[in-house]
DNA sequence: TGTAATTCCTATTAAATCTATAGGATAATA
DNA sequence: TATTATCCTATAGATTTAATAGGAATTACA
């Protein structure tokens, strides 16, 4: 399953995407749009700013925007930072490998064969799909 | 991430269909050459016996075996009935279909839109892939 | 017929993770 | 200086997953 984490995530992104300026938008904003409670959505944003997704301004006409265009943000990135890890297990894992400690041999272990599979698909998909792509 | 039940269960089944013939292997002994809680195997052993995947027979010289030929079990069959639906949200499941209750229009869905593709290029993986597959 | 072996089954506990909330600190604006 | 909004950490609550417990039912075989 999905988490929320994830699903308001990009909720906001796409969002904050589809805004016409990059005027900030402020976090009842998005929250209120996207049926989000706004407390998780806050910190749901803090970490895509920290991410290097969003820009914050404080105080009066505050808010989050988006840093970068839709097109240049690919959804491995975004799924990452919000998801987690692609692979479904660490000993497939590209970016946070992990050696299965009950496996004796990773390359005659059925699990990591489909897994293998599994990541490859998803990250084709991932790769070919932008935040541009998800907005209507 | 993929729960050890899934885990477990897709370990013990190649396990099984490994075997020269179609004795029945006792719980014990696939739990100590895979390395799993006899335990908790118990439980996942049954869920696949109730599900057809395998038989059992009790008492002295019991255990499990396959029913079907590891060419006829699909991986879409096997990954429902231990991880759950293949999709990430019900709204794009094939199977589990549920609406969204915080989304107003699933056709402008960014998460939609995305989980769509991504549980298309899964369920062509886990289609394409039987437990004939993953022997080595 | 009795005993040991093994699966069957339900309930429960323990652990981990996810979701949401609380509450004050910090910074920007006017 | 007052107001507005993000920043930040901690924690509570809820849900899910993993594992255990313990006895019932069935089978094999001496």
């Amino acid at each position: 399953m999905l988490s929320k984490k994830t699903k308001y995530g990009l909720k906001a992104l796409t969002f904050l995407a589809s805004q016409p300026d990059r005027e900030p938008v402020q976090i009842a904003e998005v929250a209120k749009q996207k049926n989000i409670s706004q407390k998780f959505l806050e910190s749901i944003l803090l970490t895509l700013r920290r991410n290097g997704f969003l820009g914050s301004k404080k105080g009066k006409g505050g808010g989050y925007y988006l840093i970068k265009d839709p097109k240049d943000i690919q959804m491995t990135s975004v799924m990452r930072v919000l998801e987690g890890p692609i692979a479904m297990v660490p000993c497939v894992s590209l970016n946070f490998y992990e050696k299965c400690e009950d496996c004796p041999e990773e390359g005659e272990c059925s699990v990591n064969k489909l897994m293998l599979k599994v990541r490859d698909a998803n990250l084709d998909v991932y790769r070919n799909t932008t935040l541009a792509d998800l907005i209507s």
